[in-house]
DNA sequence: GCTGTGCTTGATATAATGTAACAGAGCGAG
DNA sequence: CTCGCTCTGTTACATTATATCAAGCACAGC
């Protein structure tokens, strides 16, 4: 991984990461990693883009592992609740978690063109939104933060 | 209207100062805001919170000015498309713009509480997602920032 | 005044996204 | 071995959103 997320990078490295990564999380607090939410996470660690619940649906009942939309949504509620995958709000979609473990506020930075996802960071005590907040007098309890427009692959050659 | 956006206001004021201004706006570029328009923007303005498009529905419907979603829809995306109103992703929800006619990158406070929402302002030239845009060679189109908490009111009595 | 053009609305149907609720399966603790 | 828990299977439904085509209406130009 490099600094901006848009270049090249070893991917079965990224995939293979994030799935260990996953395993060793639950194996420490005794949850459960079962065949459909490990598929699921698998599929949204296949490429960097953001996946509707019926995109996955498909591919996992395509697969015998189950054929009913709550068998996706309660994989993915699984996956979100425990940081493995955010929902991206302004697709209605789902993208696995690029920083697994940590805590975080993520920002998603997506491509209009080749609707490729990039989870960047801020830091929540020095933006912004952190001082709009305080402010208000606002407690802050969750943040979504998703920029829309153009890598830069697609600047170069759109839709890449 | 003060800096928090929380306060107590003198909120027929908002609601006028918002209608004229919109009027004005559309007077200017031969746009028509029409009777459905109007009165959907001003039930948007009625109060600082976001409404479903099937809330705006049934409130149309009742008062005879079009009983189907897509009349609904219709008018949120001209108001929208205008930026009389946002789009907040985080609830499937639209609320009035309270900075109409200034370009902005707004950002949404909205209490889980009391679901009021208020929108504040983010200097875009100055914030991390723009650095982080920049070092990422990524060219930013739009920026959807979603700020769920507690309001400085709902603190002090839970569901004001 | 007519007429054509473009935008707005009316109306039907349907697509896409998300949930409630309950029954059954599997597994570990006691 | 059985109780209790979580996860899965399944049916049914709720909510959010759009495609499409027909009809109205206003204004520009003739």
């Amino acid at each position: 991984m490099s600094q901006s997320g848009f270049e090249h990078h070893d991917h079965t490295v990224c995939i293979s990461g994030a799935l260990t990564a996953a395993e060793t999380y639950c194996r420490e607090r005794k949850l459960k990693l079962t065949p459909v939410r490990r598929r699921v996470l698998e599929l949204l660690l296949n490429d960097h883009k953001a996946l509707g619940a019926y995109d996955i649906l498909a591919v996992i009942s395509s697969e015998g592992l189950g054929s009913q939309p709550p068998v996706a949504y309660r994989a993915l509620d699984f996956l979100v609740t425990h940081g493995f995958v955010h929902k991206i709000e302004n697709r209605n979609a789902y993208t696995a978690c690029t920083h697994s473990g940590n805590e975080h506020t993520p920002a998603f930075l997506i491509c209009t063109s080749c609707e490729s996802v990039v989870e960047a960071h801020t830091d929540p005590t020095q933006g912004q939104i952190d001082q709009i907040a305080k402010q208000a007098g606002f407690t802050v309890q969750k943040s979504t933060i998703e920029i829309e427009g153009i890598c830069p692959n697609c600047v170069e050659t759109p839709a890449a």
